[in-house]
DNA sequence: GCGGAGTTGTTCGAAGTCGAACGACCGGCG
DNA sequence: CGCCGGTCGTTCGACTTCGAACAACTCCGC
């Protein structure tokens, strides 16, 4: 490690403004979400991933999964989402030790009116902010990039 | 609102691959900081700054400014480097509200340790999986995107 | 010089996150 | 059947972050 390769200008200015563009749009995001629904982006993801679920349940483990927080983490957020009555937990039929997370009414009702607002917010601090061939590059890779860090996606 | 534009599958790619990687990007350099220097990612930039300027010295404002921190998180961070001795408090002399945070030898010295590895490690998880042209495009893209966002930068 | 509006950095309480430890439970093998 | 490594979800304590409130102070117009 004696010659560190440096981040030259473009290398620098693509780093940072990643760096400065993430944060950015998170917190963007963020105080959209709470203000409009008062929802966490973690909240919304969750409500997002139940809906598309069949039952409209989901086991912790498998939310967790998908979900970028940790197992931790997950408890404490659903938690908050079921004083709400925006999710319920049952217990698995298949195992004892088991939980299933489980979307209400009410959670799917909240849920269709926060979307709309939510994918405004997105087209208009990433999505429309971009040309259409800078979208294209970008899913390509930020795919890469994100497979790339995954625990255990050889793929 | 009763017509929302709904993200094709390509946006969605390029939003999804955005979280995710914008996510496990800062967690893998924030854990790879941690082990090889002790510092948080919010740390090392403080280091960074505070080294690029004059007398190695910046009023708490000026470094809360460029940092994508609050007031409140600066002063936190700011008083874990100054534990560690790595960073001094001086009041400024032109102004007594004033706070001047100084880089010691001895942070100047830990972040010429760590600087290596972080880069390297900025290289491993992002740029160095980016082809040429994709770093062009991101840097030019992402510069708009922070800019739209940042609080007071109509240019 | 003076008074009030704005700034500066810190403090405080609330909230969220994480990893480690935990009790409870599954499943296979003897 | 009985045991034992592995899994499930929660709990706990430590850490970090934020915004609002705060006291001290500057700066400008008069």
């Amino acid at each position: 490690m004696d010659a560190p390769r440096w981040l030259d200008d473009r290398e620098m200015a693509a780093w940072q403004g990643f760096l400065e563009a993430s944060n950015r749009v998170a917190r963007h995001l963020e105080a959209q979400l709470r203000d409009a629904a008062g929802l966490s982006h973690p909240q919304y993801e969750i409500l997002v991933r139940l809906a598309d679920a069949p039952d409209r349940s989901l086991r912790m483990t498998e939310l967790a999964d998908g979900l970028l927080t940790s197992k931790s983490g997950l408890t404490y957020q659903v938690d908050r989402l079921e004083k709400r009555g925006l999710v319920v937990r049952r217990s698995c039929p298949t195992d004892v030790r088991g939980v299933l997370a489980v979307l209400t009414d009410e959670g799917l009702h909240t849920l269709r009116e926060a979307a709309p607002g939510h994918v405004a917010a997105v087209r208009e601090v990433l999505i429309d902010v971009l040309e259409d061939d800078e979208v294209t590059v970008l899913a390509g890779a930020f795919d890469r990039v994100g497979r790339r860090l995954r625990p255990h996606d050889g793929a």
